[in-house]
DNA sequence: CCGCAAAAAGTAAGCGTTTACATTGTTGAC
DNA sequence: GTCAACAATGTAAACGCTTACTTTTTGCGG
């Protein structure tokens, strides 16, 4: 058996390439590439004669040969916490449509709010020779920043904005957010506010916005004691879990609950109402993110609009612009809006 | 300016390459890359050697230098309808960890139900150089199959079972599962029900599973008109608005009423109660998923539970095991259970 | 017509691995 | 002690493209 025929894959022909192109159009391996790659430096004819002979012979591209030669993969990662998130996976899908558009492939990983594991599939994408990256928050392993700076590979930071930092970012602040929701339920009259956030460690988005309604408290000398501060992680049944969890502590319920994101508000508001509260006459109940089943449920959910799909298409924007060298904002700033609707009220009955 | 500085990448000193790593544990590359790919042809000492000048230089293996020479990308492709559904968000992230496990990366995009968008990611793929590839659904467009036939790489159909099919795959009946939902709701006395179902354009899930209830229906002598199957979009608002439609009809209303998905049954059970009516007292909803806000909502879903993680782990299994050579299941069969809860129950007040 | 610059095309050297094949060193049966 | 067989390693040719550099063509002012 001929090497060449050792080599095809199955009941192949081995695939057309590029010298085969440049042979049935009777010009050089050179020409062709700049066709294919649109460099402009082409005759008119020769460039058709070139096109001819791409679709007779079905030519594909190698896209690792061309990655090798050119030292770039066209391949884009993005590093999300939880694929299963519908908030994320919204994002995911925008970036991967932006990158489409500019001819980049999307490779996505989980890092599951474990830092190691983010640093692991950092790693692995730097090993697959990703061009750029997206990040979720901007906590992440001194060793991620070392890496991809080490290879100058273009990076943002999303979900974030700070204009200070030191690292791009593409996103709103999550405190000032979560401070505005925590006003908005202060100036209904609450003075019990609770919250059940996601889990803070390796999230500095929970962090921020748990913060956040720490601070719009205080500045009304206001506490918002440990027993009123739940983690858990980001499910419908773990806001339930933790209205339970909130309800079972002695002394009278808070008046209104936060959760650190919508589907934890939305378990908060159905535990509350299969719990025989009137929500928002027993307890208002706010979120965070402004997922679609937010403004469908009853009663319709109190929150903050994240734009994520903005977010995530200007992080592609940013990436793309980065690889192919042009300048772009490295810090750029979305508006998380408080979005009112019905699962809040002014407390009453009480004090 | 020397050429190997030009090449640099911004402050960055070149990347060590395998030759770097061969000189400094002074062995021939070939030892090199035969420690890295654990052949175990190597002796102990010189693979130790090796493993500490890998160390020492901080080497990373370049992928598309190796995906190049060895005609392996370790890449595998993932195309979907749509990643904001949770439901094949969580799937995808099944995928994903799986392929992590066996050192292969994902790379996803979104078809938007479009056949033609279909292709056009595969074919994108494709070039990547995907070493497999996971569809969803078995109606592809020809190319598709062809495409992917002559270039050799393995893919498989999710979602879907059929011993007979042509292609490989790995799920579940989606009629069968949509009949016993339907033969279900005609055992608790339902005669008048109707359904909210998916797209079917570009959908064979969606048909099969409108199918699977016309023939519960049929084999008791019932009819589905068309008046009685609306399609929407997989969403909690196109929910509402099916179930709007299906109420504004002249006639009384359906005494339960099927969506296509969890996303449609929610939203038909939300806008139900908005509008006044008792589920299941006035109307049973049923859904078709299992996502994780159904068994949370109140009155609790009754739906088909899909085993997505199975699925995708399944499939993921399914391509590692055709990439390297070994021999595995075409057909892969898995249960979707009716799983009952609140939102149904046998019709009364009428007829 | 000549000469020269610009445009078009070609030449060939990489890019960083893998791997078929060649070489060298050991071991143990005889 | 010989030699076959095997284990360990080395050599160098791909892999399929991009691109710096070179050569050839073309167009045009004088």
């Amino acid at each position: 058996m001929s090497k060449r025929l050792q080599r095809r894959r199955r009941n192949d022909q081995p695939a057309a390439t590029l010298k085969d192109v440049a042979v049935q159009a009777g010009v050089s391996t050179a020409t062709v590439s700049r066709v294919l790659n649109s460099q402009g430096k082409v005759n008119r004819e020769t460039e058709a004669r070139v096109t001819e002979a791409v679709a007779a012979l079905g030519y594909v591209p190698h896209a690792a040969a061309r990655a090798l030669a050119s030292r770039r993969s066209r391949t884009v990662g993005a590093v999300t916490a939880a694929l299963d998130n519908p908030i994320f996976a919204k994002g995911i899908q925008a970036l991967e449509s932006r990158l489409e558009q500019s001819g980049y492939g999307l490779l996505v990983a989980s890092s599951n709010y474990e830092p190691a594991r983010e640093l692991k599939q950092v790693r692995t994408m730097v090993e697959r020779g990703i061009d750029a990256i997206m990040l979720q928050g901007d906590s992440h392993l001194p060793e991620i920043y070392a890496l991809l700076q080490r290879k100058g590979i273009a990076y943002i930071n999303t979900w974030v904005y700070d204009a200070a930092a030191a690292h791009p970012c593409c996103g709103f602040n999550n405190e000032a957010a979560a401070r505005n929701l925590a006003n908005y339920l202060l100036d209904l009259g609450h003075r019990d506010v609770a919250m059940v956030g996601g889990i803070t460690s390796g999230n500095d988005r929970a962090r921020n916005r748990i913060k956040g309604v720490k601070a719009a408290l205080a500045a009304r000398g206001l506490d918002l004691p440990a027993q009123r501060v739940i983690e858990r992680p980001y499910s419908v049944s773990d806001g339930r879990d933790g209205l339970r969890a909130l309800l079972s502590m002695p002394g009278p319920p808070p008046t209104a609950v936060i959760g650190g994101n919508d589907l934890l508000a939305i378990g908060i508001l159905l535990e509350a109402q299969q719990s025989g509260l009137q929500v928002p006459g027993d307890i208002s109940v706010a979120g965070f993110d402004d997922i679609e089943l937010s403004a469908n449920i009853s009663p319709a959910l109190t929150t903050i609009h994240v734009p994520v799909e903005e977010i995530c298409t200007l992080a592609g924007d940013y990436l793309v612009a980065r690889i192919e060298g042009r300048a772009a904002r490295d810090h750029v700033a979305l508006e998380a809006k408080l979005v009112v609707r019905q699962s809040t009220a002014r407390p009453c009955g009480r004090r």
